[in-house]
DNA sequence: CGATTTCCTGAACACTGTACAGGCTTTTTC
DNA sequence: GAAAAAGCCTGTACAGTGTTCAGGAAATCG
C-alpha cells in the first residue's frame, strides 16, 4: 500500500513520458501516486535530489560498449547509447542537464566514454574532453529536440523541418575525428617511449 | 518616467548579475523598475520570449573574429567570445539554452562559427556540425560553470576543484582538430576539381 | 481640439515548492 | 508477546510564481 523511492521515480518517469516536464509537479507526482504533496519529502529532501536520482535512473539505462569494438567504435556506441536514452524519455535532457549542473547525479557516462577514448591512447586530458565535449553535444542537441517535440504535441509550433538524428551524428563524427586524430599523434609520439602501443590504425 | 523595452532588458541583466535567475522574477523585476508586475507583459507577451530577448542582448556582446586571422584561429576567436560573453553575466548560459530550445532566440553565433568553418573547405552539413557542437560545448559547461558559482555563493556547496577554462579549451581543441581534418580531406578530394583551392595547410 | 499610441494600475486566479507537527502501520528487537 | 523502532503518510499552512482582464492616465500626432 506504500510507496517505495522507486515507485515515485517511476512514477515520476511516467509523468514526463505521457506527458511533459511542465507536468512533473510534486502535487501531481503525488496525486499519482495516491498520496499527499508532502510525503514526497519523506523519500527525498528537495524535488531537485527527485529529478537528480531520475537522471541518474534514465542514464542507467545506456548499454555498455561491445569489448570486442575497437575504441572509436565503442565511444559511438556509447554515445549513441546515450542519445537513445535520452529519446527515450521526453524532457529527460533537460533534467539531466540540471542535475548534472547541481551535482547531485553521477556522470558516469563521462567516465565511461572518457575510459573508452583512453584505450585509444589519448591522454587523461583528452580522452576527458572528448568525452564531456560527446555528453554536452548530445544533451544540448536533445534539449532542443525535445522541447521542439514538447511544443507541437501542444500545437503552439509546426515541425521545425530539422535533422536532429543527422545533426547530432555529423556533430559526434567531427568529435571522434578529432579524437583520432589526437590518437595517431599520441601514438606517434609515445613510440620510442612506450612498448605496450595497443594502436592498430594505419 | 516610463519604461521602454530595453530598459526592462537591462534591468533584467542587472538581477542576473547582482542576483541569480532565481530571483529574476516577474515581481522582482517590475519592483526593481519601480512598476507593477503586469505591466511587463505590455513589452512581452511572457517571460520566456523575454528571456529569448535578454539571450540575445548577451549573446550581441560577442565581438566579430579578425577578418585577417586564419579560419580555424577565427573559429577559436568565436567560441572564446561566446564563452566570454556568458560568463560575463551569471546564469545567462541557461537562459540561452533554454531560449535556443524554445525557437525564439536568433542563433547568430551559430552561422557565424558555421561561416568560418566554411571557408576552411568544409561542406555545409560539416561546418554546420562543427558549430554546433562548440555552441554545444561552451553552453553546457558554463551551465555547469555558473550554476556551480551560485552555489557556492549561497554556500550549499564548496569549490568544485575544476578548471572549466582548461575543459572547455580542450574540448574546443578536440572539435577543431577534427575540423581541421576534414578541411584537409575536402582540400584533396576537391584538388582536381576546384582550382581555387585556399587551403594553406602543410 | 480630438484621436491614437504608449505605458501602467488593481484585483484576481490557479498554480508552485516546501515546512512543521503529529499519527498510523509494519517490521524489528528484547 | 510486549516494547521499540522504522517507514510512510496526513492536515494545514506559508510565501511565492506566471498570467489575465478591464480600465485609466499621459504623452504624441493630425
Amino acid at each position: 500500500m506504500s510507496n517505495s523511492r522507486v515507485d515515485v521515480l517511476r512514477a515520476a518517469r511516467d509523468i514526463l513520458a505521457e506527458h511533459s516536464l511542465a507536468d512533473l509537479s510534486m502535487r501531481r507526482l503525488a496525486a499519482d501516486l495516491g498520496v499527499r504533496p508532502n510525503a514526497l519529502y519523506w523519500h527525498f529532501p528537495n524535488k531537485q535530489t527527485l529529478l537528480a536520482a531520475l537522471s541518474d535512473d534514465i542514464l542507467e539505462q545506456i548499454p555498455d560498449a561491445p569489448t570486442h569494438l575497437r575504441w572509436d567504435d565503442r565511444l559511438a556506441h556509447l554515445a549513441r547509447g546515450l542519445r537513445a536514452a535520452l529519446l527515450e524519455v521526453p524532457d529527460s535532457a533537460e533534467v539531466v542537464s540540471s542535475s548534472w549542473a547541481s551535482g547531485l547525479s553521477a556522470k558516469t557516462i563521462v567516465t565511461q566514454l572518457a575510459a573508452a577514448a583512453r584505450d585509444g591512447g589519448l591522454s587523461d586530458r583528452d580522452a576527458h574532453a572528448v568525452a564531456t565535449a560527446v555528453c554536452q553535444l548530445a544533451i544540448g542537441l536533445t534539449i532542443e529536440e525535445q522541447t521542439r517535440a514538447q511544443m507541437e504535441r501542444l500545437q503552439v509550433t509546426g515541425p521545425s523541418g530539422r535533422d536532429f538524428g543527422g545533426e547530432f551524428g555529423d556533430g559526434l563524427g567531427v568529435i571522434l575525428d578529432g579524437a583520432r586524430l589526437r590518437a595517431d599523434r599520441s601514438a606517434v609520439t609515445s613510440a620510442d617511449v612506450e612498448s605496450s602501443a595497443e594502436v592498430k590504425r594505419t
